[in-house]
RNA sequence: GUGAGCGUAGUUCAAUGGUAGAGCACUGGAUUGUGGUUCCAGCCGUUGGGGGUUCGAGUCCCCUCGCUCACCCCA
């Protein structure tokens, strides 16, 4: 802001620091304890992939592959996109190690940075951060049911469950294009009448024009008909069968009939999920299944269905709930002295191998100054160490919180100081 | 890519066109071994950058860069 640093992140990219930071390890690590716990094995994948792998996969047409990919030739004269989404290239990880050889549904999920340059704003970035998951190789209703009550059982697991979970079916090769003739024949006579974007997606794609926020078009297109009541026996009977899964399995969800999922590649089920509370990107996570992506990729005809969670959302999220605590020292050793400090540092490293974090302080610096660094780190326990101290063999404590002390001998600091991590789970809270 | 708002100390913000300030934070101290509260002191600026108008610009105008929000689109 000063203008006197001359280096910045590059725009829509951004440092995650403490406290922040502590929302995201718990969101990786609860994603990761719920999603074990159905089957779901990590893969680690590139960040970036050859740009034919996203151009085919995500679809020529898409806004991601047409303005929004970092991509760039690499020394071989290769053009190399940083991904800007997971499934793809789950999709390729898939097919070149073959893993439909393996035992059907194979389940996976991932985690990482993926790029888009688009123009930042409240909850978008140009490097933001997805969790994702894909099943391969079953078309049946129960692994879309099993994916929706895996992400509503992480959502509740970390407080979130209030969120709308919304769900719809946008059919399948053989019934979408008819229900496109269905809708245009709709909105042809009105057509004149919708915002220029609409005008546009008319021709494009028309069922973008069902998810229109501009009022006007809100209103014109009242009465449009619903694809769901134009899906194939086989689509239609996916979808009911749903959604009685879900009810069974007493997971909430609205269906809306006009959402439509942006990329090409979804067929049959769509969902997402939202949060009031997050501004104009209100999309937390979102996903849906893609039955024809794995062979249009060139691999085995084989369905899929997967999601992606929006993890600077999602901590957007977390962090207002205020649980957003830090935490300081469990003990902060303040020596006087040559001496003191010696013995200091090897009772530091001592019980720092028992897993506790010490800090010392400054033994050149006053009793006093070093009572306020450690009230300042927000210690637990400040223990005072002087010529006193060590000729009795003995350390002094004093609980900053509130205010108690004592002294005990040196020889069981170690126990001491364990029993008291486990009752007092030392955590302060901050503001902000 | 389009539109709008905002850039002053580390931070939050002041300053009818007339000497750039305050709170918080940070560092030290208030008789030699006890933090938070209080008191005192210290540190803090090319007012994002460049040009123009003016006797004089943080303030007005233009350009530029950056941030923010929204559209498009999306996690």
């Amino acid at each position: 802001m000063s203008g006197a640093e001359k280096y910045r992140a590059l725009k829509g990219m951004r440092d995650v620091l403490p406290p922040e930071i502590d929302l995201w390890h718990r969101v990786e690590q609860t994603a990761a304890a719920v999603f074990e716990t159905y089957g779901f094995r990590e893969i680690r994948t590139p960040i970036a992939e050859s740009t034919a792998l996203f151009t085919r996969g995500i679809g020529e047409g898409t806004d991601i592959v047409e303005k929004e990919m970092y991509t760039f030739e690499d020394k071989g004269g290769r053009s190399i996109s940083l991904r800007p989404e997971g499934t793809a290239s789950a999709v390729r990880c898939y097919i070149e190690n073959q893993l439909h050889t393996l035992p059907s549904p194979q389940k996976y999920y991932y985690s990482g940075p993926m790029f888009r340059y688009e123009r930042p704003q409240s909850g978008r970035f140009r490097q933001f951060y997805q969790i994702g998951v894909e099943a391969f190789g079953s078309a049946s209703p129960v692994l879309d049911a099993e994916l929706l009550s895996m992400l509503r059982q992480l959502l509740v697991r970390l407080g979130l469950p209030e969120l709308n979970v919304q769900i719809n079916s946008i059919g399948c090769e053989a019934c979408r294009p008819t229900y496109k003739k269905v809708l245009l024949e709709f909105l042809e006579g009105s057509r004149d009448g919708f915002c220029p974007d609409c005008q546009r997606r008319y021709m494009s794609n028309p069922l973008r024009i069902l998810d229109c926020k501009v009022e006007r078009c809100v209103g014109l297109r009242q009465g449009a008909p619903r694809i769901t009541d134009h899906l194939c026996e086989d689509c239609r009977t996916h979808f009911t069968t749903l959604q009685t899964l879900l009810s069974k399995l007493e997971i909430p969800f609205v269906v809306n009939h006009e959402m439509v999922r942006g990329l090409d590649y979804y067929t049959r089920t769509a969902f997402e999920v939202t949060s009031g509370n997050l501004g104009a990107q209100n999309a937390v996570a979102a996903g849906g299944r893609y039955d024809r992506l794995v062979k249009e990729c060139g691999g085995p005809d084989v369905p899929a269905v997967g999601f992606a969670l929006g993890m600077e959302r999602i901590a957007g999220l977390l962090k207002q709930l205020s649980s957003a605590e830090t935490g300081g020292p469990m003990v902060f050793i303040a020596a006087m002295g040559e001496y003191a400090l010696y013995e200091g540092l090897r009772i530091a490293e001592k019980l720092r191998s028992e897993g506790i974090w010490v800090e010392t302080g400054d033994s050149a610096a006053s009793l006093k100054s070093q009572m306020r660094k450690a009230d300042r780190l927000a210690s637990e326990y400040v223990v005072i160490l002087g010529e006193d101290e060590l000729t009795a063999g003995e350390f002094t404590w004093k609980r900053l919180k509130d205010g108690s002390d004592g002294r005990a001998p040196l020889a069981g600091i170690g126990p001491f100081f364990a029993e008291r991590m486990v009752s007092s789970r030392k955590r302060v809270n901050v503001v902000e």
